[in-house]
DNA sequence: TTCACCTGTTGATCCAGATCAAATGCACGG
DNA sequence: CCGTGCATTTGATCTGGATCAACAGGTGAA
């Protein structure tokens, strides 16, 4: 405790954030979280339902969630959209913005939330001095690769049960990254937006859930969800692995 | 032309190279592209069905494909598997490769090809240097974000026929933009293969070609494709906008 | 050239999940 | 606290694409 501590100190500090453990500071050195403590200087609450931002907005910024829930979409013109991907804390999203310097996907707050705003010049020009740090975000950019080829086989080849299955221990595996039950947890997000996501409609989800409760594999109850028999889950996914 | 050509300098420089246009050199200055060559010093052949690199396998390089085509599919213990994505001359593959040090999909020569070598950590060490390669570099990792993401609304929400018009536009752009035909192509993969990246099965992919052939969108002999109405095939895709 | 095998086409039937429909439960604003 | 409107569940029926099956066309090796 060597510097004086300020309140707008404490409010943006990687180096005392206690996702640092899953965030953009992962493996790096303490004077290395120091310098990133420059770069993270804003943060920004978003309330449930609002966006953070929007297809087509100009891009500026990553942004680290701290607290809350997201969803990312993509849509069409006529109307149809598909969820691609729900994103917790400690998960870093905008990165589809860097291509063209426009968001090419919808952000939304799925409860009240707080991110923090990264300058994606800044992070470039830091990732430039600290090769730690620009080794991390590349790995964060392939992970997102990886995580959505995972989605790809869970869309192109699994069935209804095994797509939910696949969905739900990979939210158990998250919760459990974040200190959280790996086995009871509260969905932050609606029927039709879990069936966005897997590629099927809102009925054939509450079905799955229905079917998954009689087989004793977990309960529910409105959006808490409880795993009762996480081996039989994984039997349901079958081998798929990977996904999400 | 003041500096001696040697065979070897011919062979693998990026600044020589005629798909700096399409590759990693886009938009760099002729200096940075010549600082490329330094990097890239090493080309690979490929033979039709053999593999670049397979799941597993330890991550070293990318690979910017200079002739030939590619897919990369991930696969499951239980034999499925997905493809994710059909690469041709100019694009680059293994980015799945940096998040664990080890590849997580497989990438296969779907006809004789060549690939430059990218030595991953001399990548970094260049692109730490020049800021332009740095940009360009992340952008890539981005396109392919957005790219996966289109691929995801396409399975999730798009209907057989239309999936199969998303597929053919967007091989049809990507010859174009390599100076091919936009029309009139041979597909390097098979019924099954597509089948396999579209999510779903062989037959309903040769049963989707007859039925474009009978509306006159296109005309089908085995792998060669004309596409003779490019606005019919549009309107079948519907706005879905985005995809591949 | 010929054979064998791989790739593609087409037909018949089936079924997982979509669609249509209705009832109930819950949360939230006033 | 109440009422309204959205979220969820469940049932009945329909259908796009899967599956099963047979055959044809091409291609490559010897």
């Amino acid at each position: 405790m060597n510097a004086p501590i300020t309140l707008a100190h404490i409010k943006t500090a990687c180096s005392t954030c206690n996702l640092r453990e899953l965030c953009l500071p992962v493996g790096l050195k303490k004077d290395e979280i120091e310098s990133l403590d420059e770069l993270v200087y804003t943060r920004k609450k978003i309330k449930r339902g609002d966006s953070l931002f929007r297809s087509g907005d100009n891009f500026q910024s990553l942004y680290a969630i701290r607290t809350g829930f997201f969803k990312t979409r993509v849509a069409t013109e006529d109307g149809r959209d598909q969820v691609t991907g729900f994103q917790m804390a400690g998960e870093l999203i905008g990165i589809d913005g860097i291509v063209t310097d426009n968001h090419n996907c919808d952000a939304i707050a799925l409860e009240d939330s707080e991110v923090c705003v990264i300058p994606y010049s800044k992070l470039e020009e830091l990732s430039r001095k600290h090769e730690v740090l620009q080794h991390h975000f590349h790995k964060v950019m392939s992970r997102e690769i990886v995580r959505d080829h995972g989605v790809m086989l869970l869309l192109g080849s699994m069935r209804a049960e095994e797509r939910l299955a696949a969905f739900l221990l990979n939210l158990s595996q998250r919760f459990t990254a974040r200190g959280y039950s790996a086995s009871d947890f509260i969905l932050r997000m609606t029927r039709e937006e879990i069936g966005s996501f897997l590629g099927m409609k809102l009925e054939t989800v509450s079905r799955a859930f229905s079917r998954f409760q009689e087989e004793g594999l977990i309960s529910v109850q409105q959006k808490h969800i409880r795993i009762t028999d996480i081996v039989g889950l994984k039997k349901i996914m079958g081998q798929a692995g990977a996904a999400c």
